[in-house]
DNA sequence: CGTATATCAGTTTTACTGAGATGC
DNA sequence: CGCATCTCAGTATAACTGATATAC
């Protein structure tokens, strides 16, 4: 008392379709490196804020919330996250006093020091099952496929 | 004035890191695939359910869940959404008076062949820009990922 | 004036939990 | 009785929107 009815072409099972593996490996990666950055009491914005700031320097809170992606509204908290633990600093700019601009202090770089070996920690283990070849196949076209659908860069 | 003390490792600017590239790139695939499936006026889990219910034919609402992933709690919409449509037929199990016993209607079984077309051109599109043995090697990747992250085959 | 900034408050979305009614 | 099923109602999280005050 099977299906009597098998026309043209069967759907590939749900698991092996690319969007949904991709979908489901996406969790995974997420919650590896949510977890692995709680335990250093961090979120992933902390990461991304400390990053950018390291990268470009002082910037505004616009600026950062631009570069990261991060919403303007809630950069609010993360800046605040950050300062609170001494890693940020917010002060009024001088020549523009709607800005505030937002350094990093030497804890600060420390902590983006610990973040940065337990982020690669953690694509380590994410990426474990392929090899050291694979590895850099798989992301260099996961880059490609980035660029190609979000028309570039920074979304 | 660039920032004086450049220590030891270069964070990686976050867009390369593989953990985040995945986790843009499968947005991008989700907005891909459930605004393609919109247009068809479906959703996700009314594909999941679907070729579950192909696969392993008729089935009650619990196990239905278990298969796809979807919570026992949400699927009552996602079967009352197809039931509407007269794509399955939700009718009491006469052996078990607790169960629902979902059923494809063919109105349903066309409606998953319309709709596994229009994943799989989904498809054609998120990979477009790899090349078939990329693609290949990619889908393996993933593949391989998710065996190894998820223990096993549907989390 | 129109535009940008920082902040706060609120919505929307979706995964997820809890509890009740029914029946095994 | 304990356990499973279906259902509804509610929480929790995070992305996202809107509005306000201030300054350019």
């Amino acid at each position: 008392m099977t299906d009597p009815m098998d026309e043209q072409e069967t759907p590939a099972p749900l698991q092996l379709l690319p969007s949904r593996m991709l979908s489901l490996v996406a969790m995974h990666a997420d919650r590896l490196v949510s977890d692995g950055l709680a335990r250093a009491d961090a979120r992933k914005w902390h990461y991304a804020a400390l990053v950018a700031l390291r990268e470009k320097g002082p910037m505004s809170q616009a600026e950062l919330s631009r570069r990261t992606g991060i919403y303007r509204s809630d950069l609010v908290a993360v800046i605040n996250e950050l300062a609170e633990r001494g890693f940020v600093k917010r002060t009024p700019d001088a020549a523009d006093r709607r800005r505030n601009v937002v350094t990093v202090t030497p804890q600060g770089r420390r902590h983006l020091q610990r973040l940065h070996k337990l982020i690669s920690e953690l694509q380590e283990d994410l990426l474990a099952p392929l090899t050291g070849p694979e590895r850099e196949r798989f992301t260099d076209s996961l880059a490609r496929l980035l660029s190609h659908h979000s028309g570039r860069g920074t979304p």
